[in-house]
DNA sequence: GGTACCGTACTCGGATAAGCAATGTCCGAGTTCGTTGGG
DNA sequence: CCCAACGAACTCGGACATTGCTTATCCGAGTACGGTACC
């Protein structure tokens, strides 16, 4: 089992994003550059986001990503659906309705596998975990976890980069 | 994010060892089809889980597949694991140490990747209710779930199938 | 009749190809800014 | 000097190759059973 890398890409960008001033904008490929990431490819998963209305972007000369929605409304959950698939990772297949052994009559699989519902299980509780935490919850342990010296450097590396 | 569809199927297998007699053992071409899987494959996954204890195979003509440990001691994440890879779905590449405005200084990367601990944490829970359900918690609810008549005619099919 | 040996059939185990999704890259549509020509 | 129109540069968005992994398959090593020859 296997998470696209592109959650991870897009969750720092987004977490850059978030401390910007309101209504400034960041073109993708700079965010590519600030994460030492393929730049096209981050694009993509940039656009999932656009889709899913947590990014917003502005095409043109003077264009680039910025939050769609206030960090507050973003949790990590928002994130892992759009950039990685909304679909669990385990897919019940029924197979207890193949096989030799297997009913012919419908109605005995009308309640959900049970194997399937332990395995769902699981899963809520990741899910409930992720949608607990926000943007705005993860920027500020961010904002407290780098040295001052650190933020300045981005900030200034930033202000090359902004479009507002 | 996908899990290996090798983790429905063992867990199916489980769920039917852990109905047997003691010491029976079943040929994994004949736990196959009665899922309707292929058998080549589920092989495969079966392996795993003998490298982790979990399965006991006897090799011969009179061989098969056992449950390794009592069903109590083994629990949905001991399979998840086995079968689909110890390594957490999202793995940090450190990201944060690349790019134009990382810090030089190693002393600062000391402490855990603030986005990696967020996504950790979902991970933890989703392991935590994993170990939580023992394979024999997991055969009550099948056994209560699927009817008599159902449950009477895989006795007859697997009477076929036991080695003992 | 009992026993030891041998051949056969069946099992698991690891090594080997095919299919598909994720990764990585590219080029086109659209928008804004700077420039230039005219009034 | 002010304004409008034009050209150019830069942006996102979707369509196109390529790599790696999951899926699927096969063949060889090992073991127990049944039959057979021998004592």
């Amino acid at each position: 089992m296997k998470m696209s890398e592109g959650v991870e890409w897009t969750i720092h960008c987004l977490v850059v994003l978030a401390g910007l001033p309101p209504g400034a904008t960041v073109p993708g490929a700079r965010l590519a550059e600030l994460h030492g990431v393929p730049g096209p490819y981050l694009g993509k998963s940039l656009q999932a986001l656009s889709r899913a209305g947590i990014l917003r972007s502005d095409p043109g000369a003077r264009g680039g990503y910025r939050l769609g929605r206030p960090p507050e409304e973003i949790t990590l959950l928002d994130v892992v659906l759009a950039v990685d698939g909304p679909e669990p990772a385990f897919r019940c297949m029924e197979i207890r309705q193949k096989g030799p052994a297997s009913s012919k009559d419908p109605a005995v699989y009308l309640k959900p596998c049970t194997v399937h519902a332990a395995m769902q299980r699981a899963e809520l509780a990741w899910r409930r975990e992720l949608a607990a935490q926000t943007l705005a919850d993860l920027r500020t342990r961010v904002h407290r976890a780098i040295p001052a010296d650190v933020q300045e450097r981005m900030r200034d590396w930033l202000a090359g980069a902004i479009r507002s």
